[in-house]
DNA sequence: AGGTTGCATCAACGAACGTCAATACAAGCC
DNA sequence: GGCTTGTATTGACGTTCGTTGATGCAACCT
């Protein structure tokens, strides 16, 4: 079940950590930022990835999560999919609960990708 | 024109700082910091940022970014308005044409909020 | 004034998204 | 085995999003 994440941060590739101001982006890795943003860009995926970020040891049983939102289970349960299909987070199952987790390299490289290279003009 | 942005990035308000994992984020902040991710979740919006943040003297005409794209002009201007609105760029009509800029304090703020503070686990 | 160029807005369309009830699958317990 | 609990998947629905042609507005130029 783990194995389904698609490796959306390009960290095996070329380019590991080009940023947004150093050059015009090329289109592939302009889909894979897209896409890990998208996952962000949801009210209750954030929430749910806070909530698992914000969590001491770091893992979160679903069955912690679900009761936290006014949603039903299918829908939470579509909304980590999504978390985990962007490179955010992971999951195993343990016995009948399944536990997930942040993924911490994906959350760096979006930081610095967004990180300015200092005041735009300066180079000039 | 350049008054219609909507100082996505909650400033001047309390919780300026938070991030990620500090706590459960509450959710009028969810709210505001989806809708900015949801505005860098598209590729055009990507590349159209990454365009503006990548040049020199920081400000591009809207006559250069439309024909970079295979998109009608519409579609790029309906583009731009959605990155206005979520408080990342603003723009200036001059004479004839248009300039957008980025606004660096969102892009920091919002690496600000995806930095990780440190290993998970370390503070318990 | 009239004409032209640059950009924004409007109205409408198909596609993608968020949500749910129903169902299926996995693991423990009797 | 059958029953119960936890989680994922399916199929369907209404809503939102991305795109477009048509139109409107602003600024320049004769």
């Amino acid at each position: 079940m783990s194995k389904q994440e698609l490796e959306v941060i390009g960290q095996g590739a070329d380019g590991c950590c080009d940023g947004l101001a150093s050059a015009p982006l090329d289109d592939e890795r302009v889909a894979q930022l897209a896409k890990v943003f998208k996952a962000l860009g949801d009210p209750v995926r954030l929430r749910l990835l806070s909530m698992i970020a914000s969590r001491e040891g770091g893992e979160v049983c679903v069955c912690e999560m679900t009761p936290a939102f006014d949603l039903s289970q299918p829908t939470i349960s579509h909304h980590l999919k999504l978390l985990r299909q962007a490179g955010l987070i992971d999951c195993e199952r343990r016995g009948t609960w399944v536990y997930y987790w942040v993924l911490p390299g994906a959350l760096d490289q979006l930081a610095a990708f967004l990180t300015m290279p200092q005041t735009a003009g300066a180079t000039a």
